[in-house]
DNA sequence: TAAAATAAATAACCCAGATTAATAGAGGTC
DNA sequence: GACCTCTATTAATCTGGGTTATTTATTTTA
C-alpha cells in the first residue's frame, strides 16, 4: 500500500502509468516493528530507503543527559531516509511510535529512478525539500511561538499532511502519541502540554481523546497557530516527462 | 571567487577539471547588497540560484507581531536557494547581514549540471542535505539545550563551517552579527545573550570583540555545547564519474 | 573631532513554563 | 473482574530566561 506516497507526490506533479508502476514496485520487502523499536539508529548507514506503509514514527535525537528531542513526525507515505543515499550515515534516529510496517526500497531502485524516471526523481526530491522546509518551520515553532500556538501549529501541520496523503476525508485523524511525546517534539513538559490541550478544548478548537484528534474549528486553530500552509509547497507544478518545469510563472 | 563552494564540495567528493570549470563559470552575474537588504523575499520565485560570494546572510521569517526567527546563517560559498529550483516559491526570506556580494547562477546552469555533470549534481544535492541536517539540529539546539550550550553550539558549527570552506586556518573568524541577531537565531533575548557571552569569556573558552570571534579552547567549547560534527557530514565519499557511490561500506 | 547613532553591558524585577508530587482514568492481561 | 501499568489530570512551588530601564562603549556620520 504505497498509495499515500503516490497521493502526496501527485500534489507536486502528474505521474504516468509507468512511473506509478515503478514506484509501486519499489519496496521489495516489508518489515514490521513494534512500538518503541528503532527503524534506523543514529550512525547507521541503511542499505535501503525506508517507507512508512502503516503506523507512525518520529525523527529523534538524544542528548547525553537522556533528554530527547523529536525533530519530526513521519506518517504513512513518508520516506524516512532518502537523504542517506547521499550522506554516509544517519545523524539522528527514527523510532516507531506505534506498531509500524515499513517498506524497504533498495538503493538500486532509487538510482534507477534518478537515471530513467526524471519526473519521478524530481518528485522525490520535491518531497525531500518539503521535509527540509518542515524542519525549518519547526525551528520557528519551537523558537518563537507560545506553548498554545506551538501545539496548534503542529496539529494544523498534521491535519494538512494527512489530507495531502489522502488518509482522511474530514478533520479527524488518529494521533497515537502521548502528551509526553508531544512535549518532546514541542519542547514543553507533559504537564504544560496537558494545560494547553485543556485550553484548546475549552476554546472549542479541538477534541482529543482515545488517540484521536478532531479539529473542530480548523480556521480558529490556524489563527491561534498563525499557520500558513505555504511551507508545505502543495501547489501543483507543471513538469514535463524530463522533469523540467514548464510554464514556471 | 567561487572557491569556498569548491572547497566545501571537495569534502564530499573529488572533482575533475571540467567539473571545476563548469562550477566556476556558473555564476553569470554578481549583485551587491547592503546590510539589511533582502537577497530574496518570502513568496518570491527567483529565476536564478544565489551564491554568497562575500559577506554574511541569514535565513529568516517574521511572525505577525514583528518578532523574527533566524533559521540559519549563510556564509561565503553557501547556496541560498537551490531548493527553489524544485519548489515554486520561497517560504522564508534571506537577508544580508553585512555588505554582501552574491553570484547569480541561472537555472539553466543548474539543469545542465544535473543532466551532464552527475558527480557535481550529487555534490550539490549533498550540500542541500547538509543544510537540512543543520536545520534539524537547530531544532535540537533551540529546543533542548541551555542558553550557554546553545551559544556554544552555534559557535562550534560556524567554526567548522569556516574551516570546511577554507576561509580560515586558525580559530578566529569574523562574526558581524550583533547580540540581538544572535538572540533571534537562538531564541534568547539580547540581554541574556550578553550574560551568556560573559560566562563563556570568563571560562576562557572564547574571545569575542569587534566583530571577531576567537575560539580559545575548541575542545572546551565543544564540551559545553555537546557538539558532534557528524551532522555536517564531512566524511569524504568515494563517488565515480556517474555520481554513483563506490565502496560504500 | 564632535555629535549622533548603534551596540554592549549591567541591574532590578517578573513570568511562562518547569519541576515535583499526588490522584484519577484507561487499557491490558490473567 | 481484580490487578497492573501506562497515561492524563491537577495542584503547589520554583527558576531560567524575559522585560524594562539605564549606563557605557563603539561606530558612523558630518
Amino acid at each position: 500500500m504505497i498509495d499515500p506516497l503516490l497521493e502526496k507526490l501527485k500534489h507536486y506533479t502528474d505521474l504516468e502509468k509507468h512511473e506509478i508502476r515503478m514506484l509501486r514496485a519499489a519496496p521489495t520487502q516489508e518489515k514490521r516493528l513494534e512500538k518503541g523499536d528503532y527503524i534506523i539508529k543514529e550512525g547507521e548507514n541503511p542499505p535501503a530507503v525506508h517507507l512508512i506503509i502503516d503506523g507512525w514514527a518520529c525523527r529523534c535525537k538524544m542528548l547525553s543527559d537522556g533528554r530527547e528531542q523529536v525533530m519530526g513526525y513521519l506518517i504513512k507515505g513518508d520516506l524516512c531516509d532518502l537523504h542517506v543515499t547521499l550522506l554516509s550515515r544517519m545523524d539522528h534516529s527514527i523510532r516507531a511510535m506505534t506498531t509500524t510496517t515499513v517498506g524497504m526500497v533498495p538503493e538500486e531502485s532509487i538510482n534507477r529512478i534518478i537515471e530513467d524516471f526524471p519526473r519521478l526523481a524530481r518528485a522525490l526530491f520535491w518531497s525531500l525539500m518539503v521535509d527540509e522546509a518542515i524542519a525549518r518551520h519547526w525551528i520557528l515553532n519551537v523558537g518563537l511561538r507560545s506553548a498554545e500556538a506551538r501545539v496548534a501549529h503542529l496539529f494544523c501541520e498534521l491535519l494538512v499532511r494527512f489530507q495531502v496523503a489522502g488518509l482522511i476525508k474530514g478533520n479527524t485523524l488518529e494521533m497515537p502519541m502521548t502528551q509526553a511525546n508531544l512535549g518532546e517534539a514541542l519542547s514543553l513538559t507533559p504537564v504544560h502540554i496537558n494545560r494547553v490541550l485543556q485550553r484548546l478544548r475549552q476554546k472549542g478548537l479541538i477534541i482529543l481523546a482515545r488517540k484521536e484528534l478532531t479539529v473542530v474549528d480548523p480556521e480558529g486553530l490556524k489563527e491561534v497557530a498563525e499557520f500558513d500552509a505555504v511551507y508545505l509547497h502543495l501547489d501543483k507544478r507543471l513538469v514535463n516527462h524530463k522533469g523540467e518545469l514548464i510554464n514556471k510563472k
